[in-house]
RNA sequence: GUCCCUAUCGUCUAGAGGCCUAGGACACCGCCCUUUCACGGCGGUAACAGGGGUUCGAAUCCCCUUAGGGAUGCCA
């Protein structure tokens, strides 16, 4: 039988972290075996589902390039046959009606507690048969009384939870409607999955879903419970930790490949190793390596891990995301240098692709002031020579390279008999509005000459403005 | 309350009884490089939760405690 795994999120809200890193997870067990990996949408829960999340979701697994192979399938739409299944569970005596009302099932729970015992139904419908007319009753699978369930999880290991614990849960709401272990697990069995890959909150809901797989006669998957991801503090990540939605990922300048990497070595390690490729991970993964225990999302690794995909992937790949960051700032790119020039000049000095378009608006629009703490620290009435000088010397050059450029400067220091800073800094805020930028040369070079002449002048005038003010 | 899971530097982690004086990465600090901001190079601070066992020997195995997390839904 094919391997098969599968993400099966409920439409409720984008796409997390934590739910992008269990799909990662369960696509890589899939490649790395050359199985079948599926995307399921399990929206039986008809009050909170959107469709909205459901392009969310799928915006977000498209962003990460997790592709499917099958699905999406959508929950809502097997209700005939869960209800199939249901009728089956009924009819072999696996299931039963049970009349008790929400209060009477309060009730128990609260006898149960007080007992000390574990809090559950206590499946007094279990045996009956003399139903009341006109009632609403809900549908309760016939958990075994005794005996252990034993879950040999890929990450986990070996756990035991006894049928003590359990108790008759339901599979049909009084409103005819499947819930979640029931659906969950006819899915995974009309649909071939042989390994179920999730979160650890779901370890509780594993030995009820053996039980309906044992009752139904199907085969039982490998169970691969991965634990969740912490914020900064340790706790539950929340949208008080900021950015968890996938796709807010993208809006705040990382490349997919960053939170991929990031993410897949959240919980999981192959030795010292930080990077990966795409290919090195399916190569590498195994669930064998994953961690047991919940971490923690750092962003300032995420953001180390960016920079590191920023400076090494091709420029002209990185080049098509800062497009659309660009276009996000409304700054219009057609007329200047290539993106793929700025993010070879611009991926070490900046942390995302966000700030990399911030700091580059200067290659595509001319400003009217100059920042203030640079202008007033290096365009004084000192500067004024150097830069007249070294205008000269720039509108000379008849070959706009960097090279020249270095040259240029470099000879006006001298002559000057001045340190490079002293030329080099109010060169650097006139042609660029600030006193930070990649290397003069390059991003004089990068900027179109007259465009250059026309900002020292600007410069120029600032100064003399100083001057005759002073 | 009850049940389940977990526990190595601030964070992500290596570690499957002797290779551990506990390694790597991020962050942080220092030095070098440098016309800015960065990049880079070199170096540094920093951890086996606590207590009992088992063993010639324990971060590694067992038990207890403590602390986190999860579950205990007619949510998934």
């Amino acid at each position: 039988m094919t391997l098969t795994t599968r993400f099966a999120p409920s439409p409720t809200g984008y796409l997390h972290v934590g739910g992008a890193r269990t799909a990662l997870y369960s696509w890589l067990h899939a490649k790395k075996n050359g199985g079948e990996f599926i995307l399921r949408i399990e929206d039986t829960d008809l009050e909170r589902s959107t469709q909205a999340s459901v392009d969310a979701i799928m915006d977000g697994m498209n962003w990460l390039q997790l592709d499917w192979d099958k699905g999406p399938y959508f929950q809502t739409k097997r209700f005939d046959r869960y209800k199939e299944v249901i009728d089956q569970l009924l009819a072999e005596g696996n299931a039963y009606r049970c009349y008790c009302t929400p209060e009477e099932v309060d009730e128990m729970r609260a006898q149960a507690r007080e007992k000390g015992e574990k809090e559950r139904y206590n499946g007094m419908w279990r045996d009956r048969t003399d139903y009341p007319e006109d009632k609403p009753y809900v549908i309760r699978f016939k958990n075994p009384l005794d005996g252990d369930v034993v879950i040999n999880d890929l990450v986990k290991g070996e756990i035991t939870i006894s049928n003590k614990e359990l108790d008759d849960l339901i599979i049909a709401r009084s409103d005819g409607s499947p819930t979640y272990n029931l659906t969950v697990v006819v899915d995974d069995w009309d649909m071939g999955v042989t390994c179920v890959i999730r979160g650890d909150d779901h370890v509780n809901n594993t030995p009820r879903q053996i039980n309906i797989f044992n009752a139904l006669g199907a085969p039982l998957p490998e169970f691969a419970h991965i634990p969740m991801i912490l914020g900064d503090d340790g706790k539950r990540l929340s949208k008080r930790h900021g950015a968890v939605g996938v796709m807010q990922y993208r809006d705040d300048g990382y490349l997919p490949e960053a939170l991929l990497n990031y993410l897949v070595r959240l919980g999981w390690s192959h030795g010292d190793q930080e990077l990966f490729t795409r290919d090195e991970m399916i190569e590498l993964f195994d669930l064998n390596d994953c961690n047991r225990a919940p971490s923690g999302f750092n962003t300032e690794k995420l953001i180390w891990v960016n920079q590191h995909y920023m400076k090494t992937l091709a420029p002209e790949y990185v080049a098509e995301h800062l497009a659309w960051h660009m276009q996000d700032q409304n700054i219009d790119t057609s007329n200047g240098p290539a993106l793929s020039e700025i993010v070879k000049v611009q991926a070490e000095r900046v942390k995302t692709l966000k700030e990399m378009a911030e700091i580059s608006r200067y290659f595509y629009q001319d400003f009217t002031e100059f920042d203030a703490t640079a202008a007033k620290k290096h365009l004084r009435p000192v500067a004024q020579q150097p830069l007249e000088v070294v205008k000269a010397k720039l509108a000379a050059l008849t070959d706009w390279q960097p090279e020249h450029i270095h040259a240029a400067i470099n000879e006006t220091a001298a002559e000057l008999e001045l340190g490079m800073g002293k030329v080099g800094m109010p060169l650097r805020v006139a042609a660029t509005g600030a006193g930070n930028s990649p290397s003069l040369d390059v991003t004089l070079a990068l900027l179109d000459q007259d465009k250059v002449l026309a900002r020292i002048d600007m410069a120029l005038a600032v100064i003399a403005e100083r001057i005759a003010n002073s």
